[in-house]
RNA sequence: GGUGGGUUCGUAUAACGGCUAGUACUCAAGAUUUUCAUUCUUGCAAUAGGAGUUCGAUUCUCCUACCCACUACCA
């Protein structure tokens, strides 16, 4: 049995988005379930579309999730560009690989797969045009080429010539003028495709002396031993081709699995960063500044856990066929397989997302959210103990989605309210409630006496407790006053309460 | 337009020909609680439509509708 060997393949165009950190994390699962390999390679054969800073972005959230490649990175964490034991296959940037999909452009020429075109893209554009004004569609492919400038229909000097003397040349795919091609998908079973559908795909460009994704891909995989390809669907339409390639070289193909797409949450459509802005929700792992300046939010700089952010997107599209929601990445590896993942598109849910991470988040120890919290204290200007935070936290953490939220829920444990809520004020400041909230908080030492102290006298207990609590935070919601006394003791306590009556008397 | 893929509660999904179509999120109601939140209980809510195969179809086949992707010298 061949060693699993599967790679996540971005093109630096841009911040990979979640979608793509999702495709990441499938093929990762696989290697790591099978013992195999995950290879991380940076597509970048189209110059044109380069993004500065993308390449190391992918790379920062790969990381974040705990998705670390077997092979690809070097020591210091950077893409390998000098092969070595652990990276026996660098360069892994295409762009520093062209010397070696020049000849594999060639020998497919000379099998007779492939063939060397001359038209301009003006030519190309006016044939198109024509083809569209007669109502039809243009494809470069056994019905057309044969009235059109390449090596296939000038003379071979002629060829030689061109071949010298033009720099805007390109290779492309002989593409077979009536063929079944057959494939295997490990997610959509069975797929027949005619050839006659199909174009000539460009292979190689010589203007800058690069391949096409086409043809890198291949020889790429081929030449770095991938076992399967787990990808998005979007390359669903390319597979005819892509097997054709296989056969072409005479290498033996990968399996394939094609991804379902993740849509946005409502209407149609592919999940798009402006959804994201539209709704409110991240779209991408970490925060991005675009070289523009334009900022986009990240699940990381939205108080998003990792491990729960890789499981709600271990959920979009695959499900353990048992009823576990929740799983820790040895979990995942454990429990997936591309059987369990669905064929459709799967709409992303941002409701469910925060679900997550309250989950998650509750399951974290106390100390930990503490420590997480601390700087935000700071800020506030409260100086407060770890232990005492700790104990704020494990008060609280049940009540939060985010650490972000601590300080909304217990703000009034560290600082006296400066405002009281209208509406709270009018339905629980009562004259008589507050007469005898004054004796229990009076007569008393501790929020337990004072407990017995209104049960004793049979006093409304929820009337009391909430003129108290209003005086304590303001509002009438809130924790249980015995925990609030607890943190801010008996002095503060009276204090706020008489402050309470200057102000709403 | 062409080619390919897809379609179960609002959303994510389960049920690989056989109970009353299950679960989670959301939402609603009730219980608990000194308020709020939590927690617990209950409820709302789906097989796109039509043929066919079968004793029996969410599941298999075909047609229709709708959605998506691809259709570049982009990936």
């Amino acid at each position: 049995m061949k060693k699993t060997r599967v790679r996540f393949a971005p093109s630096p165009t841009g911040p990979l988005h979640m979608g793509g950190v999702r495709t990441a994390l499938y093929n990762y699962l696989i290697a790591k379930k099978n013992g195999g390999d995950f290879i991380l390679r940076i597509e970048d054969t189209d110059s044109h579309r380069f993004v500065p800073g993308t390449e190391e972005y992918i790379i920062e959230s790969l990381r974040w999730c705990g998705i670390v490649p077997d092979e690809g990175l070097d020591a210091s964490g950077k893409l390998a560009e000098v092969a070595d034991e652990r990276n026996p296959h660098a360069p892994y940037r295409q762009s520093q690989r062209r010397a070696i999909y020049r000849k594999y452009a060639e020998q497919l020429v000379e099998s007779g797969n492939a063939y060397y075109a001359f038209d301009s893209a003006e030519e190309l554009e006016k044939a198109r045009a024509d083809a569209e004004s007669a109502g039809q569609t243009f494809i470069y492919n056994a019905s057309t080429r044969g009235g059109l400038k390449n090596s296939l229909t000038l003379p071979a000097e002629e060829v030689q010539k061109l071949l010298a003397e033009r720099t805007d040349w390109t290779v492309r795919f002989c593409m077979p003028s009536d063929e079944m091609v057959e494939m295997d998908d490990k997610i959509r079973g069975h797929i027949e495709v005619n050839t006659s559908t199909l174009d000539d795909k460009v292979l190689w460009k010589r203007a800058d002396e690069l391949p096409t994704y086409h043809l890198a891909n291949i020889v790429d995989d081929h030449l770095m031993e991938i076992s399967d390809v787990i990808r998005g669907e979007e390359w669903l339409p390319s597979l005819p081709l892509h097997y054709l390639l296989y056969k072409a070289f005479g290498w033996e193909r990968p399996h394939f699995a094609h991804l379902p797409l993740l849509l946005k949450p409502v209407g149609n459509g592919k999940l798009s960063k402006r959804d994201g802005d539209k709704m409110g929700f991240p779209v991408f792992p970490l925060k991005w500044t675009a070289p523009d300046g334009t900022v986009s939010r990240g699940y990381r700089e939205d108080g998003y856990f990792p491990d729960a952010f890789v499981n709600l997107l271990a959920m979009l599209g695959w499900n353990p066929g048992t009823e576990q929601e929740l799983f820790s990445m040895d979990e995942l590896v454990q429990a997936f397989s591309l059987e369990k993942v669905g064929r459709s598109g799967a709409k992303f849910n941002p409701e469910k997302a925060k679900w997550f991470n309250k989950e998650y988040l509750r399951k974290r120890s106390d100390a930990e959210l503490a420590a997480l919290w601390m700087p935000e204290l700071a800020s506030h200007g409260v100086s407060a103990s770890e232990d005492m935070v700790r104990e704020v936290v494990a008060l609280i953490k049940e009540r939060a989605t985010f650490v972000s939220d601590f300080w909304g829920i217990a703000w009034y444990l560290f600082q006296a309210p400066e405002e009281y809520v209208e509406k709270d004020v009018t339905k629980f400041w009562k004259a008589e409630n507050v007469a005898m909230a004054r004796e229990a908080l009076q007569a008393t030492a501790s929020a337990l006496e004072m407990e017995e102290y209104i049960r004793a006298r049979e006093w409304p207990m929820g009337k009391v407790m909430n003129c108290i609590r209003l005086a304590f935070t303001g509002s009438g919601s809130g924790l249980g006053i015995a925990d609030i006394m607890r943190f801010i003791g008996r002095e503060e306590a009276l204090l706020r309460f008489h402050r309470a009556e200057e102000r709403l008397l």
